[in-house]
DNA sequence: ATTTCATATGTCCATATGGGTATATGTCTA
DNA sequence: TAGACATATACCCATATGGACATATGAAAT
């Protein structure tokens, strides 16, 4: 429904995708929703790091939250138009996951999901 | 023929497609070689701009550069297979060019090219 | 050989970035 | 109501960034 897009509508999709941190984290996202715990326990991250990352995320309208009890879980937008570019990267990353080490590695850390619970302690991450 | 790519290599990817300047001159160079000040008249960029610019891009394999008699004419390394992903990412926009109205207008002025030979005045631009 | 012209580079500056540490917020639980 | 816990945010800092302007380089032309 986008009759043009802004360059630096596209060029922020790029920026978005070219931090380690915020790459990793919406490629966790992509697999399925997470709290933050466990985002912070799978990619061994600090607590501060990925809040201020996804609250990034959220101002631009990429992700959205909402409470779970005690958790706040993080979902990514697709239904919003302005992401369809975004994910479609996310797809192809996905799509090719082998070639990228770092990002199998946090797939396969996704099974611990649950461990992660009940131990965000905000000291040693 | 690369096993795993290192995390830094995919995030510099996007680093390089994060910055309008040098997602516009990949664009030109993607549609074809193009020399230094065509690129700048094309792009109303100043030639510094547009050198430092390139000169990152070639530091990174991305592009390289031939004298033609007066000029340096530079193009994209399409054979280095790091840039596969990068040159999908430029097909993929180059396929949707109607949605990005910069990038449209910067390939209409494409057809000015020699124009903008030996126009090259390092002031007005 | 000297000038001209295309391009490259150095310096400076203003701005953005991301993480660490500490702390605030707000919801649940006892 | 008080405490525990998950998450958010403030502040500080070190670093990277990109452009403007001035200048250097080096090939071509006179």
């Amino acid at each position: 429904m986008e009759e043009g897009m802004k360059m630096d509508k596209l060029t922020n999709t790029f920026k978005v995708l070219s931090d380690d941190t915020r790459l990793r984290i919406l490629m966790l996202l992509y697999m399925q929703d997470l709290c933050v715990c466990q985002m912070c326990g799978i990619l061994q991250i600090s607590q501060p790091s990925v809040s201020k990352n996804l609250a990034k995320l959220r101002d631009m309208n990429i992700v959205i939250d909402t409470r779970k009890e005690k958790f706040i879980e993080y979902s990514i937008m697709r239904d919003n138009q302005d992401n369809t570019f975004l994910i479609s990267i996310l797809t192809q990353l996905q799509d090719n996951l082998e070639k990228y080490p770092v990002l199998l590695d946090d797939n396969q850390r996704i099974l611990d999901k649950d461990h992660f619970l009940n131990l965000c302690d905000n000291k040693s991450n």
